[in-house]
RNA sequence: GGGCGAGUGGCGGAACUGGCAGACGCAUCGGACUUAAAAUCCGAUUCCCGCAAGGGAGUGCGGGUUCGAAUCCCGCCUUGCCCA
């Protein structure tokens, strides 16, 4: 066992100290300690969900990195909003209760106290007065709020839906819960079920959440995420009319209108209202009418997989009018084309998309092409930049990316079609049938429909259940309380239903970065004066697995709240930054089924929490995944203790070294542009080589000492307040001004330059930094190793990089 | 199958915008201190040849561009994440 300071005696002093004076409090404007003279700046982690399990050494990554950011903007004169709080709703608190019978709000509340337990063990600037609970009533009377405010602009609406429904669980599953065709909490089978589902129109929303990415600073994979999710093409619809029907028309959404000559038939997915329409007219309809019922079992993933056999039937007897050249093609039913996308129904050409080419090649249908440059009876020729438009009247000999501009223009004026932006993305399905969530404030009345609460009626509580588990049906476990669900309707008065569905654990977490700049306010989720100030939020960080759904979902919500007048920017977060996951000492991802999860408890217990926060940063790049290793910790805990050591050789009178005071120049500007670009690791690593300098110094100059621990502070705050203190200082180091370096006092007077010949090392040399290349040549040319590799050969050519190197050409 | 990353000593990882590969730490080995050990300190540590000076090879594999490539280009392999 490490000898050493007594990290726990220091650690424990440090955090009453700075909790007993309040050192990490943000002051509203107008509160008492508000400085109208410091910049604002918000630093935001995503709040933990409080698991029974505790804390586990992947969460503080993020933490302690922003907690290094605040600590630093602090120092550079901020007015800094740090907060932390905890998105409490969730799946496995109520699964608990459903073993246990513990209450789910009993359980939630031992949880956050063990959360919150081990988080201030490690020292976080947190902001503790501005805790928030989404399970709290005065917490979730905003979430519904803001539900009220969605319905009533039109944006919630109730509907029948095919919904993906997890067995085990018993719970509808929103398709981004569905992994791989099975639940992503279980692992349990995923069926298909309808269902009167709440939804939210975020698809409304889906041009700004796209156009606005480009007026934020989040990293460029986040970005692409985001649009990939959301998935925007752009092409036409086009109408096809069906032969013998004067009314029925068939409508396609193409992004490749370019092609339309090629069609050689057409598909509909099999939920398509045009197969029922159609059946009557169908040689064989009983055949069709199966294929739609086994495609109704099978799940989207399974429909769409690319590996998998195509599978399809024709409806025989119809055929379909290409408005273009009014010829005849067949048409079809076949699973691999989604009622959710587009319109539902596709015009097929094999020559150029490679699914319709391997279905024609399956039932026998004919390629035709129509851009020249590859071999369509080989393969699909899906090369947009390449080749020309062929057998295809007006369009022939363009290029396809202006083919499809003119047949766009063509579709529209002759009236068959119109251009037409889809996308990927589906619209929110906002129902859980679950007990442990925000119930939704709406009732259903016979007579009046679907009727909102009043606001006067929020929150809605949940009521007090006997059992947890939902109903055989798949109903809520709200829906088994009939003096809850039995009321009053809100516009008439007579006897009406509540909803029993509750909401899904994003919508908590959709807002509460905006809860946090006023979490007391009981007459509007925050004042308008304290958002003014604090928001957006001026650097979020969070995991990768959030930046399609909870980034989106926020973004979503917090665009409504900007366009009802309740926020004021159209943007939550101005830069999002992620964190890699750490992963178990086995390298495989820490989980409590995998036994591979470190508690942080332990590692504070053993190394204290500086040591355990230079680890956290110190491991690797901030980044990218990585497996923790305890023993790393050791050196962590080697280099705090060496700095109490050093601690003793300061000297107010101490000489100051050159070589040292430009390496500490050299320090300030390299901690500080690595914070920046949270290259931790190697901030620290610079924070190391000075040390090792200082360890090589008969007596350490007192101010360089100062310096260096200001830059220590934001890492290892507990010991870096303790040196302070012991220098004398009454007041803590967290409140000092973060140091400036001297570009001037980087420099140095020579430089050394290594010099290749022939592509190869072979010497070093020494000369100004200001040197000429004349003078770098020369000197160079002059070098003993260098003329002893030339010999007598001719030199061909010299290139000098001033600063860089010198590389020397020689003949044969 | 598509998109985005990653692959560097025994290990985690450094390396600005194409310019001295291996910073910093772990582990290991040697030494000092010690009755002994722990802790600490000093030194060594990419591989091969060599007593040494020095030389050669080297950043997943194969090519290319360049005076110069871990870094850029082309083709592979492995792996992670996201999507289908």
């Amino acid at each position: 066992m490490a000898k050493g300071y007594d990290f726990k005696g220091v650690e424990t002093k440090w955090q009453r100290y700075w909790e007993e004076h309040e050192s990490f409090r943000a002051h509203n404007p107008g509160e008492a300690g508000f400085d109208p003279r410091k910049p604002k700046y918000y630093v935001l982690i995503e709040f933990p969900y409080p698991s029974g399990e505790g804390l586990h050494v992947g969460h503080p990554r993020s933490y302690t990195a922003l907690d290094c950011v605040a600590r630093k903007r602090r120092m550079e004169g901020y007015n800094v909003l740090y907060p932390i709080g905890w998105d409490a709703f969730g799946l496995p608190t109520e699964n608990y209760a459903i073993k246990t019978g513990v209450h789910p709000e009993e359980a939630t509340h031992r949880n956050i106290a063990n959360f919150r337990r081990q988080l201030k063990r490690l020292g976080f600037s947190f902001d503790w007065s501005r805790e928030v609970n989404t399970t709290d009533p005065s917490y979730y009377k905003w979430t519904q709020w803001i539900f009220l405010k969605l319905w009533e602009k039109g944006l919630a609406y109730k509907s029948e839906m095919p919904i993906n429904w997890c067995e085990s669980c018993k719970v509808g599953l929103a398709n981004e819960e569905v992994v791989n065709g099975e639940c992503e909490r279980c692992g349990g089978q995923v069926s298909r079920r309808m269902r009167r589902q709440w939804m939210l129109r975020i698809t409304q929303y889906a041009e700004r959440l796209i156009d606005d990415l480009d007026t934020v600073d989040f990293l460029d994979k986040i970005k692409m995420q985001q649009r990939n999710w959301m998935g925007r093409s752009t092409g036409a619809e086009v109408d096809f009319r069906i032969a013998g029907e004067s009314e029925k028309k068939l409508r396609i959404f193409t992004t490749r209108p370019d092609t339309l000559f090629g069609v050689t038939y057409m598909v509909l997915a099999p939920e398509h209202p045009l197969v029922k329409e159609l059946l009557p007219r169908c040689q064989n309809a009983q055949e069709v009418r199966g294929y739609v019922e086994a495609a109704s079992r099978k799940s989207d993933f399974e429909r769409t997989e690319v590996a998998k056999e195509m599978t399809g039937v024709e409806m025989k007897g119809i055929r379909v009018l290409n408005p273009a050249t009014q010829k005849e093609t067949p048409l079809w039913v076949a699973d691999y084309v989604l009622i959710s996308y587009g319109t539902g129904a596709i015009m097929a050409v094999p020559g150029h998309d490679e699914r319709d080419w391997r279905f024609a090649r399956k039932f026998g249908l004919p390629i035709v092409e129509v851009i020249s440059g590859g071999n369509v009876a080989e393969a699909a020729f899906v090369d947009i930049d390449k080749g020309k438009l062929v057998n295809s009247g007006p369009l022939n000999g363009l290029r396809p990316d202006e083919a499809i501009v003119k047949m766009s223009e063509i579709v529209e004026r002759a009236g068959y079609g119109n251009l037409s932006v889809q996308y990927k993305l589906r619209d929110w399905v906002f129902s859980r049938q679950r007990y442990w969530g925000e119930p939704i404030p709406m009732v259903e009345c016979p007579a009046c429909g679907w009727v909102p609460l009043p606001e006067s009626a929020l929150p809605l509580t949940l009521p007090k259940v006997e059992k947890y588990q939902a109903s055989a049906t798949g109903e809520s476990p709200l829906s088994l309380i009939q003096d809850w669900v039995q009321t009053t309707c809100p516009k008439c008065g007579g006897p009406a239903k509540r909803e029993t569905d509750t909401m899904p654990q994003w919508a908590g977490s959709s807002w509460y970065f905006l809860r946090y700049c006023d979490p007391k306010n009981d007459k509007a989720m925050a004042s308008r004066e304290a958002l003014d100030y604090w928001t957006p939020v001026d650097w979020y960080n969070g995991g990768m697995e959030h930046t399609t759904l909870h980034l989106l979902y926020s973004r979503f919500w917090h665009k409504f709240l900007y366009d009802i007048g309740v926020v004021p920017s159209s943007e939550p977060y101005k830069k999002r930054t992620s964190h890699g996951l750490i992963l178990g000492e086995n390298g495989e991802k820490m989980s409590k089924s995998r036994g591979n999860v470190v508690n942080p408890d332990e590692m504070v217990e053993k190394f204290g929490a500086d040591s355990f926060r230079l680890y956290e940063m110190f491991m690797g790049a901030f980044d990218q995944p990585i497996p923790w290793v305890t023993s790393g910790l050791v050196g962590m805990s080697r280099f705090l203790n060496r700095l109490c050591e050093l601690h003793e050789k300061v000297s107010a009178d101490a000489p100051a070294e050159e070589a040292t005071v430009r390496l500490l120049h050299q320090t300030i500007q390299q901690v500080g542009e690595r914070v920046e670009s949270m290259k931790f690791n190697t901030a620290i690593a610079s924070l190391m080589t000075l040390t090792n300098r200082f360890g090589e110094e008969e007596r350490i100059r007192r101010e360089h000492w100062e310096i260096f621990l200001r830059l220590l502070s934001p890492f290892a705050p507990h010991l870096a307040e303790e040196l302070w203190q012991r220098l004398g200082h009454a007041s803590p180091v967290a409140g000092e001004a973060w140091p400036a370096f001297d570009p001037a006092k980087v420099r140095t007077e020579e430089i050394e330059m290594p010099v290749q010949v022939d592509g190869k090392l072979r010497a070093r040399i020494r000369v100004s930094p200001e040197a000429t290349r004349e003078e770098i040549e020369r000197t160079a040319l002059a070098d003993e190793h260098v003329k002893a590799y030339l010999g007598a050969r001719e030199i061909k050519k010299v290139v000098v990089v001033p600063g860089r190197m010198v590389s020397v050409v020689a003949g044969r």
